[in-house]
RNA sequence: GCUCCCUUCGUCUAGUGGUUAGGACACUGGCCUCUCACGCCGGUAACAGGGGUUCGAAUCCCCUAGGGAGCGCCA
């Protein structure tokens, strides 16, 4: 019994997207889960689109997500030589051929076939043809069988039937002599022994014409699981229109990677009722077979609600780590203010992202500009004026600055007034954090501080006086 | 045009001949409450359409429609 490999083959031509991070996970998963390996190959035949941006912006986002590869990264550049002793096997065998048409020739060809109502596809001239052409440098094309059928027995989609008849003769080798795609995937998985191929079912009609490659060649045939599109919110394969497509960028805006796979787990495949599933989780419940056959939709709500759940559930200190490099991008050192945990310990269940989270605390650590326009107006009133100046003066006093001790406060001013806690609490969150939400009403003022408590409330009794004097 | 794939609430899905068609997100009513959020309780909402098979079909078969992919000297 040979050892399990499943692999990720992403061509280096751009950055690492969520429907190729869905179909690594899988291939992951499914490797981690049988005590198989995962292998990285680099597809980057086409010199042209390839760059070493792109390789290494896919290596970070694998990163990022823990997806860590037990094999490679293999780079198909290094393997030419391989693939031009292949391509030498099959013409020695009379499998492959030069084929000598010219681009207006084939061009023609498809245009009749499209004329016919058929599909466009070569009709195999050149296989008789012996005599090369004047000027023409020759592709190599591989004689593909012309009748009977091929079955992919694919673990998603089920059995899958092509007639040989639909197929043509595929170019292996350009007239450079270099590779195309559906020699290069069959070799390589034929000579890193990968046993699933687990990948777009946009390859689904590739396969056949794989099958026949790899028997042509004497190899094993794997077992193939083709997992459906990921599409955007208007049914159209997810794109950049859509929002945010590449991996890294969740990260940017906020995202626990746990959070990202989570989702991307539960995209097209369930586990009962279970909505959360921990890395191990994952390993122990996924199966390929069980993921659905058709297209799903992205959605960035769900994605939000779980990422939230991530936050609440994790260790706080390490919500601590991401918070403080959000807020330094909002230009805040977290030092500057109370200690950092308490902080986490507050927000965490108010944030749906790490940005966010950040955005909400930034009245913790430095005075804001304008009030939130509905809040002054709704809370900001004279009748806050009461409230107000008397919190200031009990506030003032306060030695010991605890969450307990100010809740107190708060609770026996409204005693003194006379009013509900709300007729304190709001006025001074307003006054506070310049907005009517916020953690309760003690630790906000215990976050926030004295000094600043104090300087506040000043300066929204006098936002007040203005008010009334206009 | 041809070939292949797909079709249960708005979205992700459960369901494999007999269910009040279940859960989750979103939306929404309420509770909790100093606000927001979390949490809890409740609600709206789906088997694409048409034919069969069957005592009985979301489930099996056929057709139609709609969506997607492929048909490159791209991968």
């Amino acid at each position: 019994m040979p050892i399990m490999r499943t692999r990720f083959a992403p061509s280096p031509t751009g950055y690492l997207h969520i429907g190729g991070a869905r179909t690594a996970l899988y291939s992951w998963l499914h490797a981690r889960k049988h005590g198989g390996r995962f292998v990285l190959r680099i597809e980057d035949t086409d010199l042209e689109r390839s760059t070493a941006e792109s390789v290494n912006a896919i290596l970070e986002g694998m990163t990022w997500l823990g997806l860590e590869y037990d094999e490679g990264p293999f780079y198909q550049t290094d393997r030419f030589a391989r693939y031009k002793e292949v391509i030498q096997q099959l013409m020695d065998k009379g499998l492959a051929y030069r084929c000598y048409c010219t681009r207006e020739e084939l061009d023609a060809m498809r245009e009749e076939a499209m004329k016919r109502k058929e599909k466009p596809r070569y009709d195999g001239r050149c296989r008789m043809r012996n005599e090369s052409r004047e000027g023409v440098e020759p592709v190599i094309r591989f004689k593909n069988p012309t009748d009977g059928v091929v079955v992919v027995d694919d673990l998603i989609k089920g059995k899958v039937v092509f007639q040989n008849r639909e197929l043509d003769d595929l170019i292996i080798a350009r007239s450079d002599g270099t590779p195309t795609y559906n020699l290069t995937v069959v070799v390589d998985d034929w000579d890193m022994g990968i046993t699933h191929v687990i990948r777009g079912d946009d390859h689904l009609n590739n396969t056949p014409r794989q099958i026949n490659l790899l028997q042509a060649l004497g190899a094993e045939l794997p077992i193939y699981a083709h997992v459906p599109m990921i599409l955007g919110e208007d049914g159209k394969r997810l794109s950049k229109r859509h929002g945010a497509v590449s991996v890294m960028q969740y990260r940017e805006e906020g995202y626990l990677p746990e959070a990202l796979l989570n989702y991307l787990v539960r995209l097209g495949w369930s586990c009962g009722d279970q909505e959360i599933f921990s890395i191990d989780e994952m390993i122990e419940k996924f199966d390929v077979s069980d993921v659905g056959g058709a297209a799903s939709t992205f959605n960035p709500e769900k994605l939000l609600w779980l990422n939230q759940q991530y936050i609440i559930a994790a260790e706080p200190s390490v919500i601590a780590h991401h918070l403080s490099i959000h807020l330094g991008k909002l230009g805040i050192d977290p030092c500057d203010g109370p200690d950092i945990m308490d902080v986490v310990m507050a927000q965490k269940e108010r944030a749906q992202t790490l940005v966010e989270m950040a955005q909400i605390s930034e009245f913790i650590y430095r005075d804001f500009e304008n009030y939130d326009e509905a809040a002054a107006k709704k809370h900001l009133r004279p009748v806050a004026q009461a409230p107000l100046e008397q919190m200031r003066e009990a506030l003032a006093a306060v030695e010991d600055w605890r969450p307990e001790v100010l809740h107190q406060l708060v609770k026996d001013v409204a005693e003194a007034l006379d009013v509900k806690m709300g007729k304190v609490a709001q006025p001074l969150r307003v006054a506070v954090v310049g907005r009517a939400a916020s953690p309760g009403i003690d630790v906000t003022l215990h976050l926030v501080g004295k000094d600043a408590t104090l300087r506040r409330i000043d300066k929204a009794l006098d936002f007040i006086r203005q008010r009334a004097a206009n």
